[in-house]
DNA sequence: TTTTGATTTAATCATTTGTTTAAATCAATT
DNA sequence: AATTGATTTAAACAAATGATTAAATCAAAA
């Protein structure tokens, strides 16, 4: 691996990325890849022996990426959860901001393929291992039409922090705006959730949420 | 037309949908279609001239069933703003789980095509030209800090209605639930959102939603 | 400088994929 | 029954696509 070649796997790797994020596994072409790449399509095949093998490794990466910030806020012990909930929604819009197409990719590509994805990710880092989740999981057993139940409370983070960034161009379209005003709003928001997270609880204390902290 | 053809034309259309809603354009295959549909494969062409032609039919009916409720709901100039939010709610949570697809199929095809599909759709209907989303778009250019910002409120809408059925198989692999406690939660959300939405406002009365009534 | 191994290239291959064609079949009308 | 037009079929085509090969190029070691 001289620096050359290290720079031409990257370069690969790089545009690959791009691309799959973009229009998925079946949407991107190799020679789409060797184009964007600038190199020769075989070298995609020299290097990664094949599509779907790159593929996968982007696949892991991205997922890996997306999901290790999660389990670095949900471990700190020294934060409140209302904390963790800021944490949470300031890291994820920054994250969103510069790479939009992530949700759908993700989505998009697991309905395919199932849960052997995450098997492999969560295994390692055993995000399902964590006492929060486990707390989650133990929770979903008893009554879930609380309106402040923990999982329900869950759900509505991810979504309102998500859902406009995979929803972004039919957003814009429908709300008239453009890229500036979109971003605008998506800051706003990095203040607003952690607020209306709050009013969906039903005391200052966030007592179902809480579990391991204050 | 006879009754024959008629019948071979909607088994295509049938097969055809599924498969797109469940892969996308890009991963149906035309042999696909045919198999599934059980049906020769030149049939496909003969009826629907392409592939490409057949995918926008598909996509046109798609938008327009998913977004017509909200036309007709929105409309509805005899309901006040919280009683068309519970209908929007419960009829879309019960349309999702219906066909928990739809999210992530419209979502990851509006990615490569842009407004165009919509311009298609929406320019009929015009769903943009209703008073509700002239009074959105107007208000846009307002402070849109306001935490009980129509545009954000509509936003957290339609993010905890639709999020958790484009997430489903994440959302099951990380919460531990099987199909029917899927079900079950979401049978809650269709009480709990209405809630939560106007926990989100400053007021009983909604001030920034109302609009045109009482 | 020569040698050696890694990298890059152009060309080619085999398969998949969307579409077309010409013949066969069917169903209604004469 | 024969005719007619629509529908269905099997076969084939051309282009796209993922992958491979053999030769050329390069860079470092001998």
């Amino acid at each position: 691996m001289t620096e050359k070649d290290q720079n031409t796997e990257e370069k690969i790797k790089a545009a690959a990325r791009d691309l799959f994020h973009q229009r998925g596994f079946d949407g991107t072409k190799t020679r789409d890849i060797a184009e964007a790449a600038g190199i020769n399509l075989a070298l995609m095949n020299y290097y990664f022996r094949s599509k779907k093998k790159l593929f996968d490794l982007i696949m892991m990466e991205t997922i890996e990426r997306f999901f290790q910030s999660v389990l670095d806020i949900i471990r700190e012990e020294d934060d409140s959860m209302e904390q963790k909930i800021q944490k949470l929604t300031s890291h994820y819009i920054t994250l969103l901001k510069q790479e939009p197409d992530l949700p759908v990719f993700i989505l998009s590509e697991v309905r395919s393929n199932p849960s052997f994805i995450f098997d492999q990710v969560f295994k390692d880092n055993d995000v399902g291992q964590t006492p929060f989740f486990q707390f989650l999981r133990q929770s979903i057993g008893q009554d879930t039409s609380d309106p402040s139940h923990p999982a329900h409370i869950l759900l509505n983070l991810i979504s309102m922090i998500v859902f406009p960034f995979a929803a972004k161009p039919l957003i814009m379209y429908l709300l008239g705006l453009d890229e500036e005003q979109f971003h605008h709003m998506m800051d706003q928001r990095r203040e607003l959730i952690p607020v209306w997270l709050h009013k969906l609880l039903p005391s200052d204390e966030l007592p179902n949420l809480k579990n391991h902290e204050n």
